[in-house]
RNA sequence: GGACCUGUAGCUCAGUGGUAGAGCGUUCGACUCACAUUCGAAAGGUCAGAGGUUCGAUACCUCUCAGGUCCACCA
């Protein structure tokens, strides 16, 4: 044996070793309870970063219950991740001058399913590097052709239940990325704008948006706000940019009498409260701003113009004509941004699809309530997550990129003929008129290529999975332009993963064990598959959630790009070897709270890993020495004779006499029964101190060094416990360090030949 | 506007109703025959502040201060 342990050499000989044994595939049997946990699926085109490498805790979970002896499948995948994938793949098209207005819809689809699959294997060979334990041959892609079909058919039956349905409502838009977003996805950020006080007919009102002016359909006050109750009503004369236009005054719990004058104008195409006004007061919605994110030609000479510097424009126009009162420059609002780019996202009304969630929300509460799913390590969790389910809204499920599998309905063309298209076609032509007045010029496969969506107003003809109108026959149909949100997909990925309804992998290991993830997307996947899971397989999807933690570095800092702290798994797993960061990452991090991570945090537990290899080579030299005649007939160890050292077992754990032995072996089971407890309890960090408390502290420091003695004089008791201990040792440290622990095991005389991945897991003697 | 979390050794963090712990760092001493990726020893904390409950609080409660997070259609 090496004097230090080599990570380099060692890991990729050990994971192979894995791999080609088959291990990490589970065996059927149905008289044993499998074992289930299905890895977090990461975007397929995306390199690991350290939150990949925290799924350590399932491999240990993992590792753990094969020891033990359960049939175990830790289910491996990528995801397709829509607007993700597609931001990136824009990314790279930018570079070469380029934008996705350059490629028709096909086109530009193939384009990214090979940018995946090129890539697609990166973050494979990266876990592989992590020594995790994944059953390889069952790794699904979102976008398998069977995973699909149940993807659709959900979206069918959905359907068929009116729990899906097309509406028309504000979205919240990224002109940018061009897509809609659910509110999930809308990141709030604070800033100051200038809040600007213009003269409005016989009134002056507050807004940041005086470029909206031109959608303005009403003007709203408090129903019992005394100043203006004589106004409500009454209709209106506003001197505008574009002339005199006349508006109604309404009355509204919406407004809020402190604010400003307590006077607003409604503009229901672009502001949310406006909108349910609008719908309340049943107001003209008159769009200002187009998905270009520029205003329209209701906008007379400002027409063309981002909403941005349209705002500036009309701000000095209006200040021009004396129609400004006054401006407050510090105005401290939220506004929602893209969780992508940043880009400020613009409230407009599109169709959409919607899921109804309310009924499949109060189920997925019920069966936490139930305890049929369990939320672990924090009662917060379990509040955040009830909380949610609480108040959830609809869910809109349609996204404007073509990243994904499209929406499979078909609006009939001939039922309505002046279903209108908008979409921006390929060199950036923008096109937008009656579905004929568009054919006229565009192929229909250029029309259906879109990138932006078909304009199908609601109440329009539709079809599931249908080349002809099932109303009135006619065949031209257009399919809905709009693709799943990615998070449709993954809601179902339990299902998918193991073949619902009746494949062999779904009815053994649905439902699974144990979720872990980050608790960052609590809402976004986990709530959603346990009610897609129970909706559709009446069952959940699983009976654990565990929620993590986000890695931050030394300081206690969010790894950002922007900070430049981010630290990559895979450097450190290169420097200090996977052994190394696996135990850095669970040592010393509490339950659900933030894991900080550093360099010497990492060497240190290099530190430890070489410890054990070292204690290793100790105990083999003296087994060897023990058991093997030197050939020297002066050597005092030929005094033991060749003999074999014998096993560790019950005959001699009864006849125990030496106190250093009775000791250390009564110190490792109590170290086996707390440390089983802890996995169990899902409290890592406290198995991983007493792991390392006892190998470094009881075993090395002061067992090993108080027999040396004894060892050397080839005293076979104490050769035979202390292999005992160490090997317990190994197996009790496997699941933490599985490649040094690995590697040492076989490197023991008297290894019995079976690998310490599938050697049983302690029993207390 | 709601809800929540954190504040313990120089740093990052565990922890418990009853003399305060780890990793890293620091200081001193050792090339000891498994390991210098080591060994031996040591220093270092009114457990944010104030009040309360208790025989007793770092731990439970209240408030204050300081950080941080999530949710929310405030023109």
């Amino acid at each position: 044996m090496d004097k230090a342990y080599d990570p380099k050499s060692t890991e990729e000989r050990v994971y192979r070793l894995w791999e080609e044994g088959g291990y990490f595939t589970p065996k059927i049997d149905k008289t044993k309870k499998p074992f289930t946990i299905l890895l977090p699926l990461p975007n397929a085109n995306d390199p690991m970063h350290m939150g990949h490498a925290l799924f350590t805790v399932q491999d240990i979970l993992v590792r753990y219950h094969r020891m033990k002896g359960d049939p175990t499948l830790w289910l491996p995948g990528g995801d397709h991740a829509g607007i993700e994938t597609q931001y990136v793949f824009e990314k790279q098209l930018a570079k070469q001058d380029k934008s996705r207005f350059d490629f028709d819809r096909a086109t530009l689809y193939q384009m990214i399913a090979e940018f995946v699959e090129k890539n697609k294997t990166v973050n494979r060979d990266q876990m592989k590097r992590l020594g995790f334990s994944l059953d390889w041959t069952r790794y699904r892609y979102s976008l398998d052709p069977d995973i699909v079909a149940i993807i659709l058919d959900t979206f069918r039956k959905l359907h068929a239940d009116g729990l899906a349905y097309r509406d028309e409502r504000l979205v919240n838009f990224c002109t940018k990325c061009g897509t809609g977003f659910s509110d999930l996805e809308v990141k709030h950020v604070e800033q100051t704008d200038p809040l600007y006080y213009m003269k409005y007919g016989p009134f002056v009102l507050a807004t940041v948006r005086p470029e909206t002016k031109f959608g303005d359909t009403a003007v709203a006050v408090h129903p019992k706000d005394k100043r203006y109750k004589d106004w409500v009503g009454k209709e209106i004369e506003v001197e505008g940019l574009l002339g005199t236009f006349t508006v109604k005054v309404i009355a509204d719990e919406l407004i809020d009498p402190k604010f400003g004058t307590g006077v607003a104008k409604v503009t229901p195409a672009h502001d949310h409260k406006d909108f349910d006004m609008g719908k309340r007061h049943n107001l003209d919605m008159k769009r200002v701003i187009g998905f270009d994110g520029r205003l329209t030609a209701i906008a007379g000479p400002y027409a063309g113009m981002k909403v941005k510097a349209a705002r500036t424009k009309v701000a000095e126009d209006l200040a021009a004509k004396g129609l400004m009162d006054h401006i407050d420059t510090k105005y401290l609002h939220t506004v929602g941004v893209c969780y992508k780019c940043g880009t400020v996202l613009e409230p407009l009304p599109i169709p959409q699809w919607y899921v109804k969630a309310k009924p499949l929300a109060d189920a997925a509460a019920d069966a936490v309530k139930k305890k049929k799913t369990v939320i672990k390590p924090l009662k917060r969790f379990e509040k955040m997550y009830f909380d949610w389910l609480k108040n959830i809204l609809d869910w809109n499920i349609s996204r404007q990129v073509v990243w994904g599998p499209r929406i499979p309905i078909w609006y009939c063309l001939d039922c309505n003929p002046s279903v209108h298209l908008s979409f921006i076609a390929k060199n950036g032509a923008k096109t937008s008129g009656t579905y004929q007045e568009v054919k006229r010029a565009h192929t229909v496969e250029e029309i259906s290529s879109g990138i932006q969506t078909v304009m199908a107003p609601i109440g329009t003809t539709y079809a599931l999975d249908s080349s002809a109108c099932k109303a009135c026959g006619g065949t031209d149909v257009i399919q809905e332009t709009d693709t799943f949100d990615t998070w449709f997909l993954s809601s179902q990925w339990p299902m998918t993963t193991l073949g619902f309804p009746d494949h062999e992998d779904f009815t053994y290991f649905y439902p699974t064990s144990v979720l872990d993830t980050m608790w960052d997307i609590l809402f976004f996947w986990v709530a959603r598959m346990m009610m897609i899971g129970l909706y559709r397989t009446g069952n959940v999807p699983f009976e654990v959630i565990h929620l993590h933690s986000r890695v931050v570095d030394a300081k206690g800092q969010k790894m950002s790009k922007s900070k430049g702290n981010v630290m990559n798994p895979i450097e450190m797993v290169d420097k200090y070897g996977a052994d190394a960061l696996r135990f850095a990452l669970i040592f010393g991090a509490a339950p659900g709270s933030d894991i900080s991570i550093s360099d010497d945090k990492v060497r240190g537990m290099r530190n430890f890993a070489n410890k054990l290899w070292n204690i290793g080579r100790f105990i083999s030299m003296n087994l060897d020495s023990a058991s093997k005649d030197s050939g020297n007939p002066l050597d005092s160890r030929n005094q033991t004779g060749n003999e074999e050292v014998p096993y560790y077992d019950e005959t001699m754990h009864k006849k125990l006499t030496d106190p250093n032995d009775k000791r250390i072996i009564s110190e490792v089971n109590m170290l086996a029964a707390g440390v089983t407890k802890d996995i169990e309890r899902y409290r890592f960090s406290d198995a991983a101190q007493k792991l390392y408390d006892f190998t470094w502290h009881r075993l090395a420091d002061v067992h090993v060094e108080k027999n040396k003695e004894r060892f050397k004089a080839g005293d076979a008791q104490a050769l035979a416990v202390v292999r005992h201990v160490f090997f317990m040792t190994l197996k009790l440290l496997h699941p933490f360090m599985p490649f040094v622990t690995e590697a040492v095991y076989q490197k023991i005389p008297g290894w019995n030949g079976i690998p310490l991945i599938v050697a049983p897991w302690p029993s207390l003697l």
